[in-house]
RNA sequence: GGGCGUGUAGCUCAGUUGGUUAGAGCAUGCGCUUGAUAAGCGCAGGGUCACUGGUUCAAGUCCAGUCACGCCCA
């Protein structure tokens, strides 16, 4: 028993137990108050410069899962970035403008009208400013290293004002329009919505079938179809398909006309029993015809509208209301037609100037609203009864389908004509030659400068600006950066690229509050132009940016300001952008489109792009599900770092491929948790062998090392260069799978279970065991460098357990890869020495068995012949017992009847101390029950402890 | 409905230009060990490569279509 003490034993501080979550903190507070982010930047003041520009995040709410997964994934990029050389600053930033803030702020206010727009600015700031300050702390939580304590923020005045310069460039080169045009209108926000702010969900629309009486043919008909019958009023033309036949239906005394191809369709709908087709048309026949409208006293006329108008749903006819449909619009400006949308703010059907009121509704319409409460709508009742009464309405039933919603009060979005301000995106500069490409074009051609990772991603943003219609970027809403536009006395607007950028000064000096706090005059005294000779403003603006022009003015605001980042030679571009595949119609697109109006040319070299976060049934992560108790947890940041620690979270992250769908799920965290285990105690068999070693005065150079530690150590270098490459290519569940695998089996199966018996038994200062001590060092240093991105709080806390380590933290080194180079020569032997000892363990397992022996020290293995690899074997011969870990290890020539291989059980008797099977056990009278190496072992052990050189 | 993706063992991933019985790690089961011990080692089971059809001597790998899921758009 008391020969165990004479063993050297593992040892170490570093706990098995890793307790995550009480222990994080502890070393996030050390970091902060080191000031480690600091001391890095500091350290690589002269190193090339890598800059990956965060997207903001919003304001708003706890940190999710889905955005923590992103920081993540950007701190992996700047930690291995700073490892190897670089100096990798990371900015963090947040959206703050915008709806969804000003929407809650007003709701938490309820105090009925809500205040003046700059009470309710100074609302939404201290929302903001609140949900940074929470945000930040759960990123920081995560071991998102940057500078958390100056981050852009897009209220900042001076971002303000650098976005508003940004918009001044636009306004000067003639890219900014005002423009009456159909755009979804949210009616309880009372404000446009950008495509971003819809979204598409089931709805029932009330669908009819309506008549519209042909002028001149009495009894005869056109039949439209219309989900949106409040547009009705609206209708100002109708389109039909020059592909199409079209029939002439009769019907009791009636006749109508539809496409020949739906006329099933729509008898069946409509109850037809008996009808005959009298008739066949052609377009050229329709040209020429003029409908009475329903319930107007006006007349309007047919259209070709090939593009949009399908033989698979309504009459092939469709009624167009240029102020209520994109399509519509645009068949009305080709024809000269009245944008006509007569609907105000709430939602309620109005008069207009844009027709003379005896042509408009009947009155009995005027108030009635759109907005829908409990699937009905006044506006669409009070139409459907117009039609009744004329006898026009054919048919009215339920129709389900996707229809666009606002983002914020869930309600049905409307289409409806107003004045915003666009930016043009085919714009050509005024006077340029013929063949100049237009903006789009040149977006276009600047997607292809940019790599896209993954590849398809250049596809999916070309698409996307191929297909945008016009950017409308104004919002009639309080909480934004000011539109700078006045109106004079003639209602027109005034915006001026001198006047922008006098107010960027203004606002720079004095935040955005000012245009709402001061009045127009005051304002006008401020910012007019010197020399200024347009008209005078009566009134200013009170219209907003959209949020995206916000954040897509970051590379101005925040790449080529902050002296960090500032790019060369274009100081607005930086190398790495990464964000959700979601971006490629948001942040990406709107930060090249505003770059490149502005600035000349794209603000990244590289896009990268992740999936979404999807629940353990590859669904996306639902907040139904959420209510109904359908997950584990909230799922948020903070909630999955209480539960099992940044490092897990962060393995996770690493752990899917994430250019697709991230699973995130209890079984797959749990999953995770359990290679972190694996990780951490190869990291701790490794520190805890090294507790009495000294690497100034122990380490073994390359030459004198073992053979199996020459092996270990090449095969370490092998796993780093593919970990590496990895890396170089953001592949992060390449790291996991190749190091998760590398532990698991080289390390764990092999070399560290081979490795036990020479460091546990041999004599403390024995070559052989500092041989193994020397590569454990040089390993364990290797893995927390290699896994110091992912797992950032284990990698550092490993690390400070590393006897002789170079000074400061894991994450302040210099990531250079060391390769040990072993001969042709040397490489086969120890591959043979393997392909053998895979060829024999199958036999010990089966002497297991049988019941012959237990462990393997227990066998004594007898190798017969001269096939290479027994001869290969006989040449290594200790080597090689040393990789069985058996107590016997015996050559025999070959003989007729003999197993090449024979494992049997080992003779002599079993060492007390080292375990092994040997036949000298007893030979020395006062070790009796020691072989002779132990006998050796605890000499040697003796005479240095009493000679005072014993560690 | 359209665009862009994805679909290989329970989980996460490999599968080069199409070529022998489809691999790894983890998890599971069964053993071993008890000097890495809320650890360690070994062995075993587990896949009609989403589905259907095609091209080919040969397809997880190429083509077409279908389905499911995700993002974006209508």
């Amino acid at each position: 028993m008391e020969y165990k003490n004479t063993l050297n034993l593992p040892r170490t501080e570093f706990p098995m137990k890793a307790d995550l979550v009480t222990r994080e903190p502890e070393r996030l507070r050390r970091w902060q108050t080191e000031r480690l982010y600091d001391r890095i930047q500091a350290a690589r003041a002269g190193a090339p410069v890598f800059v990956l520009h965060d997207g903001p995040p919003f304001a708003n709410g706890d940190v999710h899962i889905g955005t923590a997964l992103n920081k993540i994934l950007k701190d992996f990029i700047l930690k291995y970035k700073t490892l190897r050389g670089y100096r990798a600053p990371y900015v963090p930033g947040w959206d703050c403008h915008g709806l969804p803030i000003e929407f809650k702020v007003v709701q938490e206010r309820r105090t009925g009208s809500g205040g003046s727009a700059a009470e309710i600015r100074r609302a939404c700031e201290a929302y903001a400013r609140r949900f940074v300050e929470i945000q930040r702390q759960q990123f920081q939580r995560l071991g998102v290293f940057g500078d958390w304590e100056r981050p852009y923020l897009t209220l900042d005045p001076a971002y303000e004002a650098d976005e508003l310069r940004l918009f001044a460039d636009l306004v000067e080169q003639g890219m900014v329009y005002r423009g009456k045009k159909p755009v979804y209108w949210s009616i309880p926000c009372r404000t446009a919505l950008a495509e971003a702010e819809v979204e598409y969900q089931e709805h029932v629309s009330q669908s009819v079938y309506v008549k519209f009486p042909v002028v001149g043919r009495p009894g005869t008909y056109l039949l439209i179809w219309t989900t949106t019958p409040w547009t009705l009023p609206a209708n100002l033309a109708v389109a039909y398909n020059s592909n199409f036949h079209y029939a002439v239906v009769r019907v009791g005394e009636e006749d109508y006309l539809l496409s020949a191809l739906l006329v099933n369709t729509v008898a069946a709908k409509c109850g037809w029993h008996h009808f005959q087709i009298v008739r066949h048309l052609d377009a050229d026949h329709l040209r020429h015809v003029t409908y009475q409208h329903p319930f107007c006293q006006r007349t309007g006329r047919l259209f070709v509208g090939d593009a949009f108008v399908d033989n698979v749903t309504g009459t092939g006819f469709v009624h167009i209301a240029p102020g209520h449909g994109l399509e519509d619009y645009l068949l009305g400006l080709e024809h000269g037609l009245p944008i006509y949308s007569p609907v105000d703010d709430e939602g309620r059907l109005i008069w207009t100037d844009d027709l003379p009121r005896e042509v408009q509704m009947p009155s009995d319409l005027l108030g009635k609203s759109i907005l829908e409460k409990h699937g009905r709508s006044e506006a669409n009742e009070a139409v459907l009864h117009e039609l009744r009464v004329r006898k026009l309405l054919l048919h009215e039933e339920n129709y389900r389908h996707s229809y666009p919603h606002c983002w914020r009060s869930k309600t049905p979005v409307i289409f409806r004509a107003m004045y915003q301000w666009f930016i043009r995106l085919d714009h050509v500069p005024p006077g340029s030659p013929p063949g100049t490409p237009t903006f789009r074009e040149r977006a276009l051609a600047e997607i292809e400068k940019v790599t896209w990772i993954p590849a398809w991603g250049k596809n999916r943003i070309a698409a996307a600006v191929k297909a945008r219609p016009d950017w409308c970027i104004s919002r009639q809403r309080a909480w934004g950066v000011p539109i700078p536009a006045f109106f004079d006395a003639r209602g027109e607007p005034i915006l001026d690229a001198a006047i922008v950028r006098n107010t960027a000064r203004l606002v720079e000096t004095h935040g955005s509050n000012i245009w709402f706090e001061r009045s127009a005059e005051e304002l006008w005294a401020e910012v007019r132009p010197q020399g200024w000779s347009g008209p005078d403003p009566v009134a200013k603006s009170t219209d907003t940016l959209d949020v995206w022009i916000d954040s897509g003015s970051s590379s101005r605001a925040v790449i080529a300001r902050r002296p960090e980042l500032r790019g060369s030679p274009l100081p607005f571009q930086c190398d790495l952008y990464l964000e959700g595949s979601d971006q490629h119609r948001g942040w990406f697109q709107s930060s090249l489109l505003l770059s490149l109006a502005s600035q000349g040319a794209a603000p990244y070299r590289t896009v990268l792009t992740h999936g979404f976060m999807v629940d353990a049934d590859r669904e996306k992560i639902s907040k139904s599900r959420q209510a109904q108790g359908g997950y584990e947890r909230p799922q948020t940041a903070e909630a999955y770092v209480q539960t099992w620690g940044a490092d897990v979270v962060r393995l996770w992250v690493a752990s899917q491929d994430f250019r697709d769908d991230i699973v995130v799920s209890e079984e797959r965290l749990a999953k995770v948790a359990e290679t972190y285990r694996v990780l951490r105690n190869a990291l701790r068999y490794q520190l805890s062998n090294l507790y009495d070693f000294d690497p100034a005065r122990h380490a073994v150079p390359d030459e004198a090392l073992t053979g199996l530690d020459r092996w270990a150590l090449d095969v370490f270098g092998r796993l780093e260069a593919e970990v590496l490459s990895a890396y170089e290519q953001y592949e992060f569940h390449g790291v996991y799978q190749k190091v998760s695998q590398f532990v698991a089996v080289e390390l764990s199966a092999v070399y560290h279970d081979i490795l036990k018996d020479r460091l546990y038994t041999d004599p403390a200062d024995s070559p052989r065991r500092r041989s193994s001590q020397t590569a454990l060092w040089r390993m364990v240093q290797g893995l927390c460098r290699l896994l110091a991105p992912i797992l950032a709080f284990t990698a550092d806390e490993a690390w400070e357990h590393i006897p002789g380590r170079p000074a400061g933290s894991v994450h302040e080194q210099h990531w250079q890869p060391t390769v040990l180079k072993r001969s042709q020569e040397e490489v086969e032997t120890w591959d043979n020495l393997f392909r053998l000892r895979d060829r024999l363990l199958p036999e010990l397992e089966k002497a297991r068995q049988a019941k012959i022996i237990g462990k393997a020290l227990e066998a004594r293995v007898i190798l017969r012949g001269d096939d290479p690899l027994i001869c290969c074997a006989r040449k290594q011969a200790q080597a090689f017992q040393e990789l069985l870990n058996v107590s016997q290890l015996e050559f025999e020539p070959g003989a007729n009847g003999q197993p090449a291989v024979e494992v049997t059980h080992a003779a002599g008797e079993k060492c007390e101390r080292c375990w092994h099977w040997e036949l000298d056990v007893g030979r020395h009278p006062a070790h009796p029950t020691l072989c002779g190496r132990c006998v050796q072992a605890v000499l040697t052990r003796a005479s240095a402890s009493s000679s005072g050189t014993a560690v």
